[in-house]
DNA sequence: CAGTGGTCTAGACCACCAG
DNA sequence: TGGTGGTCTAGACCACTGA
């Protein structure tokens, strides 16, 4: 049952470190955040006032509202004017975040292993690939596809396409770190993504390749990723095994 | 071809109200998005620097800042220190929004029909809608479900729970303004959803009603949402030809 | 009415990058 | 070394809510 009168953990903020490079206010939010999943702070509990806690946390209003807005994006919070900040009913959150497919499994513990079908230059990607990628139709670009299993099921077919650049990225490489870890290990810091989820049913060679039947459903997410000098550095286009997968995402409204 | 000295297009900005109710700062980022999809700023192009920008403004800075955050947000610009803020090279944006489908295809210019299958209160609703409700296993709730047509086409069947309180929502409200604008004019604001995207095949049911075989793939969204003091207010199960309908949007690293 | 979040200002110092 | 965005402060006024 949430608490009637404001709330505030105080107690679990006296660890703000001013030295740190972490910024003050996202050690506020992370423990905020903590709170919140924890249950220190109960599903429809009211905080207290940010101009009460910027006082309490000898900070200034901005950096405390920062915080809780950042609390807020992730949709663990509510606001309102004139009411005040209340934690979520119910939450299963899961922001909507640039992220790889190989880091999100890593994250839920699961033993992934990754079998590169492709991986060579090509001058003869598909029109689409190649606008995408702002370079020439016969350009050459580098093409990668592989095979992501978890616990030895195959789950995903992925294949992409990049400048021509990466092309000495290694199959060892990709075997034991996923792609976007590659290219940041290189200094590429993708910043922006398109992508667009959809599905349809499965060929031949990918039913084959994931141990299901010719035309059985398939979840597919094609994706454009940019990096942080807006150059387009990526375009995958995905299929999964939707028995094995789904797109989680938790929205908030502005 | 982006220039190489740094851009303001100055006189787009001449008619900022500080009268009207709008923040300033989403009048500038509104006028600022403006001139990126309408080609005024090219991909490339390279921003006057947000000091710069606040004078000419007669802004303060985090108010100009936190317009230019605005649109970075949205997948349209990018920022790096020490270099400054870039147009992004390529971009079809669709920021991840809380929307509703109706307004989703209305925003899109199609002509959609609406047709209610089901219509009323149960008390045997699924125990993982009522448990994402926050209702006991037989409380009453207000089931829903319609036939989203396109150019007459049916596209989708969209399946949902809502509090009882709900269920003096009419068919022909239904048929004329979609679930998120009925909710809306009764002051339901919605904030928060969670949501999973897969895909499955198709029942017999789902592939009458939307003129497939059984068994075809289907795209499927089960969202959560709740209103602005954190209440879920609605749980949705829906799915969608594939090939009439895809989930896209915008992805911003933070 | 008192209390809340929403907006805005005018500074300051720092971290990072390019030349 | 100079210029950029990133962080932080200490105030101010306003708009909206509920009692």
């Amino acid at each position: 049952m949430p608490r009637d009168a404001p709330v505030w953990p105080a107690d679990r903020f006296v660890d703000l470190d001013r030295t740190s490079p972490v910024p003050l206010y996202h050690q506020v939010a992370a423990i905020l955040e903590g709170c919140i999943r924890d249950g220190t702070l109960a599903p429809g509990d009211r905080l207290e006032n940010e101009i009460e806690v910027a006082r309490r946390l000898n900070l200034s209003r901005p950096t405390v509202r920062r915080a809780i807005q950042d609390v807020v994006d992730k949709g663990l919070l509510v606001r309102r004017r004139g009411i005040g900040t209340q934690v979520v009913r119910s939450f299963v959150t899961r922001p909507v975040e640039l992220t790889s497919l190989y880091d999100d499994l890593d994250r839920a513990h699961v033993r992934q292993t990754t079998r590169v079908l492709e991986h060579g230059v090509t001058t003869s990607a598909p029109a689409e690939v190649t606008e995408r990628l702002g370079v020439g139709d016969e350009d050459p670009v580098f093409h990668l596809r592989r095979l992501r299993c978890i616990d030895g099921a195959p789950m995903a077919i992925l294949d992409n396409h990049l400048p021509a650049e990466f092309a000495d990225i290694t199959i060892p490489e990709l075997e034991t770190g996923g792609l976007y870890r590659n290219l940041s290990s290189r200094g590429v810091v993708l910043k922006v993504a398109n992508q667009r989820i959809g599905a349809r049913g499965a060929t031949d060679d990918e039913a084959h390749r994931l141990g299901l039947e010719p035309g059985a459903p398939l979840l597919t997410m094609a994706r454009t990723a940019m990096d942080d000098s807006g150059r387009a550095v990526e375009v995958g286009r995905h299929c999964y095994r939707p028995d094995m997968y789904a797109f989680e995402s938790t929205l908030v409204a502005r």
